[in-house]
DNA sequence: TTGAAAGCGCTAACAG
DNA sequence: CTGTTAGCGCTTTCAA
């Protein structure tokens, strides 16, 4: 067992108080106690116990935060900010993957109010209907969401608004003169944003007169959808010209797989993700995407829930935050002039 | 304040003792005192406080974990692996990272022990000078190294050989023709592992017969080194053949940079990474690495940390652990036949 | 400026 | 099978 607070005040020939106030009010001790104290304080390696501070005080000066998994660089680069953002504050950072179950998430939140985290930041499947996050606003714990747009205006926030991304994503592509244009997206039942990111594709179909064509779902662990690849492209009349992809893993892994049927984008068929990855600008050609700023997102979530957390129930600020979104153009977007 | 064990106790009308028993060996309480006491959980919504739990058995099942940052995928499989086996085994994981400055290990470790993690995964800048890990043995605390490989037989760790690993690497380039290999890497002093790898360069190259040419150092921030590359290139007899990188998005900043001076890839110079990040393999070409497992890793340190833990002082089981590495071949390498 | 004392939530003896 | 009690490390009144 590690020095407690006794020891350093038996070794310094104070009370317990004396050196709890060192270190929570330097400054309301005198300082030649403050230096026999710091003397023990090294001597011993003492290093205060945070389990009996938090307990004693009742909270923990730590988040909670729940993604879906870490495989995806959105979610590494999100929980990136948020730990940067956190240690800054002064804050520290509990972490958890659900691998898109939906149950995990609710185990997640649990474990984490066992801890007794102060507050929780979370990408949930579906921020509308979510149980996790009923427990988390009866418990009136403060908790922020990630890339998730939930519909109640009373649940904090803070992500791209993926509709008008998604938009300005097809629309660039019909802007370059594409006109069938098809959408591959992860399961919408795993994924609210992929569900208003596909509105946003018929929006700007629609916007354009052009017929929206039938989504491709493709299953989250396989990732891959060859099958249905090889029939789309079979029948000249029914190819699609471009592609837009939920997001840019999906994208990447569509052109291997479109590459593998011995096609080639552009030329053959165009591929857009969603995201903005970083590595898809280092690849020749560039992916385009629709970028979000995923490091800023969570910075931005990590400070919203600070501020949720010191004013209680206590409301300020904005409750949904859109950040900007910006469309990377791509060399795997082919132009028709 | 959520409701204590007392609370349900009172509710229960049995004493906070036997709430815990329920809590911690169900099968020594009677079946309708337990039906009570689970009623009045319920209806309570209460969920046991970790930190008293803590601060009484003096250990906090949770883990901390120190890499250099997620911007690298391979910290963010690492991480995702650690996560997975700790919710297997009903640990916690609390996470930091450093950024490659070495001050912040320290201060991130002692935010850790702080918080009394029972252990600690971390990657650090060297791990043979490195003031974190004396303290972490003075303390007494276990801890796995990860991608480290220590000079110390005493600390635990979890890799690939790197300088094997590397010398496979290079050793495939000769063996597909390339005489003339330069070598990219890191800053040395953020990382030991590009040193073992270096190492690995010049094993293969001299027992090749091959005259090893300089390294390139390139800065960590800015990932490139395109003055160098420039230079390089100028003049045809000291023209590499191939880049070997020691990591991969090392390997792809320099592709990018290469293909921004006009230069083809692997048509005028052939590019070889390391960590086999999965993004490599659904690029077009192929990015050829040395592949290293890197979610296993985490896998296998928290289990091995977990162990540890368990055992205290004593030892038992592998203290240096090294996982296989494969040789990725890619389309990023030209073939001399 | 300092100390004594109480209590945060929980568990582990020890009795019964 | 259950209750009583003490104490983990810390902070915070209240007095001095």
């Amino acid at each position: 067992m590690p020095p407690s607070i006794k020891q350093v005040a038996l070794q310094a020939g104070v009370s317990t108080a004396t050196v709890s106030r060192l270190l929570n009010k330097p400054e309301s001790v005198s300082s030649d106690t403050a230096g026999k104290i710091n003397e023990a304080i090294a001597a011993l390696g003492f290093r205060p116990n945070f389990n009996g501070r938090n307990l004693r005080a009742g909270r923990s000066r730590t988040v909670g935060v729940v993604v879906p998994t870490l495989s995806n660089t959105v979610f590494a680069q999100c929980l990136q900010g948020i730990e940067l953002a956190a240690r800054a504050l002064d804050y520290s950072v509990m972490f958890t993957a659900t691998e898109y179950r939906q149950e995990d998430e609710a185990a997640a939140v649990n474990l984490l109010l066992s801890h007794r985290v102060d507050g929780v930041i979370l990408t949930v499947a579906d921020a509308s209907a979510s149980g996790t996050l009923d427990v988390l606003d009866r418990e009136g714990i403060p908790y922020v969401l990630t890339y998730n747009q939930p519909q109640q205006a009373s649940r904090l926030s803070v992500s791209v608004d993926n509709r008008a991304a998604a938009h300005d994503a097809v629309a660039h592509l019909i802007a370059l003169g594409h006109t069938r244009i098809r959408m591959l997206a992860g399961q919408f039942n795993a994924s609210d944003r992929a569900i208003q990111r596909y509105h946003g594709y018929l929006d700007a179909m629609r916007a354009a007169g052009l017929a929206p064509m039938a989504v491709i779902e493709v299953e989250r662990h396989t990732l891959t959808a060859a099958a249905d690849y090889q029939q789309m492209m079979a029948d000249p009349r029914q190819r699609p010209t471009a592609l837009f992809c939920s997001n840019d893993l999906l994208a990447l892994a569509a052109m291997r797989d479109l590459r593998a049927l011995g096609l080639r984008v552009p030329e053959d068929i165009s591929v857009m993700g969603f995201d903005g990855i970083p590595l898809g600008e280092m690849m020749s050609p560039v992916l385009a995407s629709a970028v979000q700023p995923s490091e800023q997102i969570g910075e931005v979530a990590l400070r919203t829930l600070v501020a949720a957390i010191g004013q209680a129930e206590g409301s300020a600020g904005p409750v949904s935050q859109t950040l900007a979104h910006t469309i990377r153009h791509g060399g795997t977007v082919r132009v028709f002039s």
